[in-house]
This record gives C-alpha cells, sequence and structure tokens, in this order.
DNA sequence: TAGCCTAGAGAACGACCGTTCTCCGTTCAA
DNA sequence: TTGAACGGAGAACGGTCGTTCTCTAGGCTA
C-alpha cells in the first residue's frame, strides 16, 4: 500500500514545519495527493496519523543517527549537521509532546520511546549510566538551543561536544 | 487594573498546562470571571495575549531563579525542585515555540529574547563564553528530559548538575 | 449490453474557534 | 425622574476543524 506510504511522507514534512494542530486533515490530502476517503481507511484518525508519523520519524532519525556516529563525537558531528538542514525546526517529539502530551497518551508514549531509545544508543556507546544521562541532556539542550536560535546552532553543537568529551574524560578518570 | 492581572493568571495557567492552542479564549473567559469584552479590550487578540502571558513567565521564571540560584550549584539546585512541582510541564517557551514559532514572529521573539536573558545570567555566573553556552544546553536539556519523563526529572537535574560542575572545573583548569 | 463494485471528488455535518455585536440592567449626573 | 454612558452575559458570525456521506464515473463480470 503506497498510499500509507505518500501520506505519511507529506504530513510528516507539514507536521514537523508547522506543527500538528496547525495542519488539518484536508491539507494533508492535499499534498499526498490521496483522497481523503482512503486517508481515513489508512489512519481511522488524526491522533493515528500523528502516532504513524512520529514512529516513521523516530525510525528514520534513529537510523541515520546510529549510521553515522559510531562515537561520542560523532553523535555531535551528525547534531551540527542536522542543525544545518534549511528545514530544522527543534526535536520533532519535543514539539509533539508540548502541543499534545497533555491531550493523547499515545504521543505521550510514542515520544517517551523515542527518547528512551535514544538513550539506550548513548548508553551504548559510553557504558555508563549516569554519563549517557548526561549525553542525552546535552543532545536535548542542543536541539532546543538550535530550534529557537538556528544562527547559533553550530556553536551550540559544538559547545555540547566539548563538553561531552570533557564529561567522558573526566567519566573513565 | 486588575482585570488584565486576572486574565494573565488564568490564561498562564491554562496556555502553560494544556498547550496555547488547546484553549479557547472563552476558556479565559470562564476561569478568570472577566468577560469577554473587557477580556477583548485588555488584550486584542489572542497572539497579545499569549505573548503577554510569555512576558510574564519570563519575568516570574528568571525572578525565581536568580533570587534562588547564586551559582551554578544553585541552578541545578532550583531546576531539581521546578521539576518535581506537580503542575511542572516543561519549559513554556519551548512549547510555545514548537506550536506557534512557525506561525507568529511575536511569540518567536519573546521566546528567543527569554533564551537569551537566560544565558545572559548564566555568563554572568561563570564569565566565560563557551561555559555559559553549556550551561545553557544543560539546563534546557534537563527540562526536556523531566518533562517527558517526569519520574527522571530529579536524577536529570543531579546529573546535569554534576556535569556543570565537570565543566567548570575544567573551564578554570 | 446490463448490472455491480470500486474509488475519487468534494459537499455536508456538527463542533468549536477567535472575534464582534446585541441586549439589558445598573449607575450616576442633571 | 430622566436619560445617557457603562459593563456584563452571552448570542451571533464567519471560518475552520475532524469526520462522514453522497454522487458520479469507470471498470469489471456475466
Amino acid at each position: 500500500m503506497e498510499h500509507a506510504e505518500r501520506l505519511l511522507t507529506a504530513a510528516g514534512e507539514l507536521f514537523y514545519r508547522r506543527g500538528v494542530r496547525a495542519v488539518g486533515m484536508d491539507e494533508v490530502r492535499a499534498a499526498s495527493g490521496v483522497s481523503l476517503k482512503r486517508l481515513y481507511q489508512c489512519f481511522p484518525s488524526k491522533e493515528a496519523l500523528v502516532v504513524a508519523y512520529l514512529e516513521r520519524r523516530d525510525e528514520r532519525w534513529m537510523a541515520s543517527l546510529t549510521a553515522s556516529a559510531t562515537d561520542v563525537a560523532g553523535v555531535f558531528e551528525w547534531l551540527e549537521r542536522w542543525f544545518g538542514e534549511d528545514d530544522f525546526r527543534g526535536c520533532g517529539f519535543v514539539n509533539a509532546y508540548g502541543e499534545l502530551g497533555a491531550t493523547s497518551e499515545a504521543v505521550r508514549d510514542v515520544v517517551r520511546r523515542h527518547k528512551r531509545r535514544l538513550r539506550d544508543f548513548l548508553r551504548g556507546l559510553v557504558d555508563d549510566e549516569v554519563l549517557a544521562d548526561q549525553l542525552l541532556v546535552l543532545v536535548d539542550g542542543a536541539t532546543v538551543t538550535a530550534m529557537v536560535d538556528p544562527e547559533r546552532g553550530a556553536a551550540a553543537a559544538r559547545a555540547a561536544g566539548r563538553a561531552a568529551r570533557v564529561l567522558t574524560a573526566a567519566c573513565r578518570a
């Protein structure tokens, strides 16, 4: 079923760029070229579409990160490249949580799962619980700074990367 | 004019807890006890009310932080207390930016101003540009972690505080 | 050809949004 | 006592939302 794919591609771009509540189902239909009837056959509600969007985003985002970053320094180099993309608009999961976390339990869960997966990956890189927590904080913090002030995104990524190096060294000592 | 005060108190609680778009003007009216007519006399549009909410939140949040935290360790102790409050729901500015940053220039500006003020305050504590960037990243990152997974909020604050201590020491060396 | 199933286009529906307007009771000056 | 300004309650308005329904055209089977 390629319809779901087309829908998720269109919805993903729109939801990420403008926010979930700012995008109507009819706009997803127009951008995807899929009829409204089939849209609701693929995803029985907007919430289902949002959850699918987040799950797909999780898969792709994590796949890109894990394929490119094989050590701690690589994570922050990858972040700096991401922050520099012209359609970067912060963490799609944090944004979705801020919009819908108070309303939708399903959204809350998928965001939590994503952050847990990210932490697990970092944990695998450093093999220390507290350091993994600290790296997760650095990643999310740099992403927030880059979103609010895109011009300082690269600087934030590098500052966070330096912090990660110092913390990793301190942890080994 | 106490009406504006009542409106901002009600709107602030609702906007922060549930998100801006999830709260209608009529709900602000009901929660504040101020008539709709006067609401629009005080704030000529919802956007104006949102901007005023964020500006007030900036003032109070920064005042609480600066009054309580006189050094770097104090910042993260203050964060841990904040994360433990039962109505904590992450950074109101990041949430508002995720919802409205793509739409409203005024919201974008007030969020940027807030983050710049926060960075300036941190910069005053440590007197080093890169370290100030790193502390800002730690603060925002810990806030994201605490929002997404409230049970780990205290741990995130402490991990970030330990990271700040290590980074501060490394910077002085 | 005749009948039937599908699927798309988009109208329709009910709810709710931000915003404005109407009505009516009160207050207060003359 | 009259009348005019004010203010609150909430109806009204135009628009949009998520979701469902209708209509029509086309392709398949018999």
